[in-house]
DNA sequence: ATACCTGCAAAGTCTTTGCCTTAGG
DNA sequence: CCTAAGGCAAAGACTTTGCAGGTAT
């Protein structure tokens, strides 16, 4: 959390009741967080407004920190950038529950290769799988 | 494309005006179509409405011949699901410029160990690569 | 002190629906 | 004929912004 702030702090954001309260909020959520999921997150309603809070995910967003997700029939959502690598997703298309893939990203060589023959930089990638859970099929 | 609509018929669709255009026109674009791009499409403007396109949309999605595209920043996308296998994308983050990578399926056997071993069924997946191209780097 | 951050409210953008009419099989 | 599909217009859902006042540094 501390290095969290730090991260913040070194790229020029105020350390602010909303921005604290907002990392807050996404660490201690085990699944990505939608700005509807925070707006509705009762402590950090308390502290902050919706526009606060979507500024704040922007800025997150541009220094590094969060990393945008935009699953199928739902908004975008965050998850923290945490040091160790990130996860892929599994959602039920009926339902909607989403489920963390604990694997090592099977595409990390694939984004590396891309980089290099297209001329792209600042790589990253999404991957998600969609399907019916055991309860919906 | 006789091929597709006979899909759409074996699936109690009925074959109008406005499915034919529509079909023409995702079969025509060598990039996945948002409702928008087609609702400014000039020839499909004349033959139907955005409601129209709309739900066609997912009516062929329903049947499986339109794979949904959840790109970040833009809204969702669709592309024709042809027979030989589908592609991903990599995205300029900044300007938003689309490629298609013509590789062979990265993750298909993941998906297969997936859903053996979560009791998923009909899975899908999407993945897409972000980057900053080399004109905008 | 000053540049950044916040709240409020309003506007945007894209998606979805109701309802009545039209037309495919 | 009967039921799916279409058109129009309005509502929804989510995102984004302007501006006046507050706050971290």
């Amino acid at each position: 959390m501390e290095e969290l702030l730090n991260h913040c702090r070194e790229n020029g954001l105020r350390v602010t009741v909303g921005l604290r309260a907002i990392l807050d909020a996404l660490n201690a959520a085990d699944l990505p967080q939608s700005l509807l999921d925070l707006e509705q997150n009762k402590e950090l309603a308390k502290l902050c407004d919706r526009a606060t809070i979507f500024r704040t995910l922007q800025r997150l967003e541009g220094i590094g920190l969060l990393r945008r997700l935009n699953f199928s029939h739902s908004g975008a959502k965050f998850s923290l950038n945490t040091g160790d690598g990130h996860k892929e997703y599994l959602l039920c298309k009926n339902c909607g529950d989403v489920q963390t893939l604990d694997i090592s990203c099977p595409v990390h060589k694939l984004e590396r290769e891309l980089a290099e023959s297209r001329g792209f930089s600042e790589m990253s990638h999404e991957l998600t799988f969609y399907g019916l859970c055991p309860q919906c099929s």
